[in-house]
DNA sequence: GCAAAACTGTTATGAAATAACATAACTAAA
DNA sequence: TTTAGTTATGTTATTTCATAACAGTTTTGC
């Protein structure tokens, strides 16, 4: 992000101990009900966004992908994503190609982020897109999924800009 | 998009000849305006952009580029697209990876688009972000740009379902 | 068990974007 | 109208991001 960037303050510092391993047995326990596998790769991938204290790269997270420093390979890596974004687990940055564990609690959501251009960090916030959405349909759309992306500058980085 | 699409109307026809002229002539005399230099790659993309029928890939300009059937060079295009999406004749739509020649009226806006699923059709329109805004305002945010992008079916695709 | 479906491992390739540096063209002061 | 500063282009190579294809394995339902 910004290369003269030191607001070293993430939004959402990684998980660790407790917090991940609860983090993780939630994703656990939803996919039991919802008879979804959450296979050693997705569990891994899942594992090492909620570790993360912003939003990771495929690559970044095929290279911490072996807890013996080997890398996974792509593959194994964009699978576990394609399945985590599909369950809610995770979403996807377009503008940033990079991705996230979900923050929000609710089951189903549209997601919305606001993304600092300065120090990367990206926070999820539920939007209401009640009015674009409502033009869209009217427009004869049927809107499946709605992204939002807003950049600027956070709290934190506005200060010092 | 959808590889069993036939639904081969476009909601924003290529534009040609009195139609295109007209376009072109518009953004010389805004770049005149504003001393902003429409160089001949710059002219170039920008053509292409409006000629096209929907969206086009980076590369899709690449290989277009040459009157003559030789490509560009990356770096060309690219560069051409910065600066038609800094002056707001272009603009990226990220979930796509590809471009369009902007559609609204207004000197500044944010851009928000409606994008077909099926047939790849993507609709730019006049977005009001009042509310996601103020929201990420009275957070802190200093919000730069926002995009909104919503995918789904297109009036005529969702006819065919 | 057995077959279908879902998932993983692996190799290779394709698609998208930029780094780096040399050259050329404008612009405006001296 | 030199001359310096800025902006834009040309070119080569590389990096980053993502998927195709296929063989093999595990899970699931019958
Ligand atoms: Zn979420
Ligand atoms: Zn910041
Ligand atoms: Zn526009
Ligand atoms: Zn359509």
């Amino acid at each position: 992000m910004g290369v003269d960037c030191h607001h070293t303050e993430s939004a959402h510092p990684g998980l660790e101990g407790v917090a991940l391993a609860d983090a993780v047995a939630a994703a656990v326990n939803k996919c039991e009900r919802t008879r979804e596998r959450l296979t050693p790769p997705r569990r891994r991938v899942l594992e090492l966004l909620l570790e993360a204290d912003g939003p990771m790269k495929a690559y970044d997270l095929i290279a911490a992908y072996g807890h013996d420093g080997e890398p996974a390979k792509p593959p194994t890596v964009y699978r576990a994503l394609d399945f985590l974004e599909r369950l809610g687990f995770a979403h996807r940055i377009e503008s940033l190609n990079a991705y996230v564990p979900c923050r929000m609690e609710g089951t189903s959501h549209r997601a919305a982020f606001l993304i600092c251009e300065c120090c990367g960090a990206a926070q999820e916030f539920e939007p209401d897109f009640a009015p674009q959405f409502a033009a869209a349909e009217s427009a004869g759309y049927a809107v499946r999924t709605v992204t939002l992306e807003a950049r600027g500058l956070c709290p934190a980085c506005k200060v010092e800009a």
